[in-house]
DNA sequence: CGTCGAATTGACCGCGATCAAGGAAGGTGG
DNA sequence: CCACCTTCCTTGATCGCGGTCAATTCGACG
């Protein structure tokens, strides 16, 4: 691998969309955390340097839009380091349909089928977001089966993360949400007794399928489950009390079963 | 192709699982029916034969179940004629997640992650089912590189599909989602001016997300926008007048861009 | 004609949204 | 360092969408 040549662009399309571009001829530290992805780890070192050839990185702001919905499909976007709000826009509404955490990949979908955006994007903190040309994915599709082998599976897990989305959406209240919702970033945290939310709470809400104030109160409402809330830290006295309102179930909140 | 050779075999498993399955080494008609998919007509002939060699049609009365939520995933399924319903529950909670009209594929992704079923299915109609060995599935997305590209071609579609679903879900109220639902089904139907629904209203309304009580008052809010029920039959007077009230957006409601 | 499930209708209630006001936290400039 | 602003979060009051329960009607089928 070559030391890193980086090029720095500045776009000035719009005040919204600037962006700090840096074209990487493929540096060391960037590309050991791409390869580690599932959907890159097959490739060997030849493939992989020929699918980042016309690859680039952006080091980008919070809250910086990075693809809007209904604009055409170009790039497939890997998160490396902060966080990506995946949301959607109807009749001057707005809701999160995601968040995500690195290291991911997203709108691959929207890439294989070379079609519109189905959501728009945008960072919610500081981050790093490599992207591939879409017809350079295309084409290694095509070229390396392993790939094309990682790339189903990678879509397969994408969809699945997705039913279970809307399973949990019509099956729960929003308080059955919420409480499953701690669960899962509990046991992501590790078990430990408090943990940090680590997404705004109106966010979150919205992720949820419910107002702000709504999740407020739904908050005060696990109290009795031994729930409490320091700011952004969430405290857990007894999983299992809260489990009993929660009933968390494989099949809708496991995300090693994707 | 072959004439077909049936073979009539009755599984006597259980009550709710009993199958009446004809094994087929290619039925000319029912290959036509299949090879037109999307997912099959890249197949040469050769391949074709060979994926459908360890395949089988099961020939179903309504409302059998044909896979449960949580079993591990051995078939891909493939709707030919009649109608099947996709389903999910939760603590003593059942929704509907999706019905399926000929011919189209269920259970994709399941499939290709080997994984436990995220949903359940049953017909609702009598229904004839082409089932192939997820291993033979596995085999031939390996072996023909264009079979891999129909696969991911269709999961894609799948995945956009359902993120649709879910906009439509967070993003409307249940009667914008009935207005918009049977915009969708007067289109499909030709911009005929009554359509049938082609499906129970209690189907319709867990569906959509909503109480079958509620859709019952949700049609009569929608009279004076020139919607009229006539048993299952719907007549929409100006579909303009209705759309003032849907606000259809092309990337919740058009299929196509699935 | 009788039966059973589905659909409708009515009455009621609760979840969650909306509107409005009041804090708390963090950032900026004097 | 503090006044001020902005933004998010919280809390309260109210409203309406949609769910629940119950009774009735409708319709398919034997």
């Amino acid at each position: 691998m070559s030391i890193a040549r980086l090029t720095f662009v500045w776009s000035a399309a719009s005040n919204f969309n600037r962006r700090y571009r840096m074209v990487i001829h493929t540096s060391d530290f960037e590309s050991e955390e791409i390869r580690s992805l599932a959907l890159f780890s097959s490739l060997d070192d030849a493939r992989f340097s020929m699918l980042m050839r016309g690859a680039y990185v952006q080091n980008l702001p919070p809250m910086i839009d990075l693809i809007t919905e209904g604009d055409k499909s170009d790039f497939l976007h890997v998160l490396i380091s902060g966080s990506v709000e995946l949301f959607a826009n109807w009749n001057d509404h707005e809701t999160t349909m995601a968040v995500l955490r690195p290291t991911s990949t997203f709108i691959l979908a929207a890439t294989i089928r070379q079609a519109r955006y189905l959501m728009s994007a945008r960072t919610l903190e500081k981050s790093r977001i490599v992207l591939v040309p879409s017809e350079d994915v295309s084409a290694m599709f095509d070229l390396a089966p392993d790939f094309a082998r990682a790339v189903v599976t990678e879509l397969a897990i994408c969809y699945r993360a997705n039913i279970m989305t809307t399973k949990n959406l019509k099956l729960r209240s929003s308080l059955e949400r919420l409480a499953n919702h701690l669960l899962a970033e509990r046991k992501l945290a590790g078990d430990t007794q408090s943990f940090e939310l680590g997404i705004e709470k109106r966010r979150l809400a919205s992720s949820l399928g419910m107002t702000p104030e709504n999740l407020s109160r739904a908050f005060r409402q696990l109290k009795p489950y031994g729930v409490a809330i320091d700011g952004s830290r969430v405290i857990i006295a007894d999983p299992s009390d809260l489990e009993g309102l929660a009933k968390p179930a494989d099949l809708i909140d496991e995300p090693c079963l994707k």
